[in-house]
DNA sequence: ATGGTCGATAGTCGA
C-alpha cells in the first residue's frame, strides 16, 4: 500500500498538477491539505474519472482537507474527539484494516500569537485522539502538514529558526508526546539525503537555495511501522510552474 | 530598505 500526503495550497489552482502526479505515482491513498474550497466546489469527478474515490471537508478561503483513495473510506470522521472546530483540518477514515488521519495542523503564525495557543490546544486534542486510536486499532497512520519541524536536521538554518514558530520547544514537545505513545516518523526509519525538506517559502528563491523545512510527516503506529518499506519526499512537483509551496511525501507498506 | 511571494478575494489576511 502506497500512502501519500500533499499540502496543495489551493486545489483549484493545483488540480491539474495533482491529477498528473496521481497518474505518475499511483498512490492507494492521498491526503490533501489546504484545498481552500467549499465541499460543493470539490472536483470529485476529476478523481472519479481516474478510478479514485474522494471524501472531503472544506470551507471557503482557508484550510480544507481531502482523502483521495483507490478503495472507499469507512468510518469517516471530520473532527478530533471533544474538539469542536469551525476550521476544517481533520479527515479520518479506515481503509481495510488501516486507520488513517489526514491532518492540517494549525500554523500558529508566531509564538506570541493567539493562533499559537490554538495550535498547542489543537495538538493536545490530536494527542488524545491518536492515543485512543492505538487502543482500538493496531494499524494507525497520521499524516499531513504538521507545521512542526521535528528536529534541527529538519531545518535549513536551525540557528535562525531557534525558538520560532514551526521549531519552538512547546510544539516540538507536543510532537514528541505523540511519538511517545507509539507513533514513528517513517521518514527517519530510512537513510535519507541531508537537508531533506518538504516545504520552501515562495519568497527569496527559497526552493532554489534549498532553504526549506521538513514539516510534512507520515507517522505510523509501531505495528504499522514494522510494515513500512520506504518513505520519501518527491521534490519534482515543487519544480512545476505555479507550484504548491509543499512537496508530497510518500510512504510504502507491505502486506496491507 | 524590517521587505521578499503566493492564494483568496477585493482591502487585507494567512501562510
Amino acid at each position: 500500500m502506497k500512502i501519500a500526503t500533499w499540502n496543495v495550497n489551493s486545489l483549484r489552482v493545483r488540480l491539474e498538477q495533482v491529477i498528473e502526479w496521481l497518474e505518475r505515482v499511483k498512490p492507494d491513498v492521498l491526503g490533501l491539505q489546504e484545498t481552500k474550497m467549499t465541499d460543493e466546489n470539490f472536483p470529485a469527478s476529476a478523481f472519479e474519472e481516474r478510478g479514485y474515490t474522494t471524501v472531503f471537508s472544506g470551507q471557503p478561503t482557508y484550510n480544507g482537507v481531502a482523502l483521495i483513495s483507490r478503495r472507499p473510506p469507512q468510518d469517516v470522521t471530520m473532527e478530533l474527539n471533544g474538539f469542536s472546530d469551525p476550521q476544517k483540518r481533520v479527515l479520518g477514515a479506515t481503509f481495510d484494516n488501516v486507520r488513517i488521519f489526514n491532518l492540517y495542523v494549525p500554523n500558529g503564525q508566531s509564538v506570541d500569537s493567539d493562533k499559537y495557543e490554538y495550535k498547542l490546544k489543537w495538538l493536545n486534542a490530536l494527542d488524545a485522539q491518536l492515543q485512543a486510536e492505538v487502543q482500538s486499532h493496531e494499524l494507525v497512520l497520521a499524516m499531513g502538514d504538521f507545521n512542526i519541524a521535528p528536529e534541527d536536521p529538519d531545518v535549513h538554518d536551525p540557528a535562525t529558526w531557534e525558538g520560532k514558530v514551526l521549531c519552538s520547544p512547546k510544539e516540538r514537545t507536543a510532537l514528541t508526546k505523540i511519538k511517545s505513545v507509539g507513533y514513528i516518523d517513517t521518514f527517519r526509519l530510512f537513510e535519507q539525503p541531508e537537508k531533506s525538506f518538504s516545504w520552501w517559502d515562495y519568497r527569496a528563491a527559497a526552493f532554489r537555495r534549498n532553504m526549506g523545512m521538513r514539516i510534512d510527516l507520515i507517522l505510523a503506529s509501531k505495528k504499522l511501522s514494522d510494515l513500512c518499506t520506504g518513505c520519501s519526499i518527491d521534490v519534482e512537483p515543487r519544480k512545476n510552474e505555479r507550484p504548491s509551496d509543499h512537496a508530497p511525501v510518500i510512504a510504502e507498506f507491505r502486506d496491507i
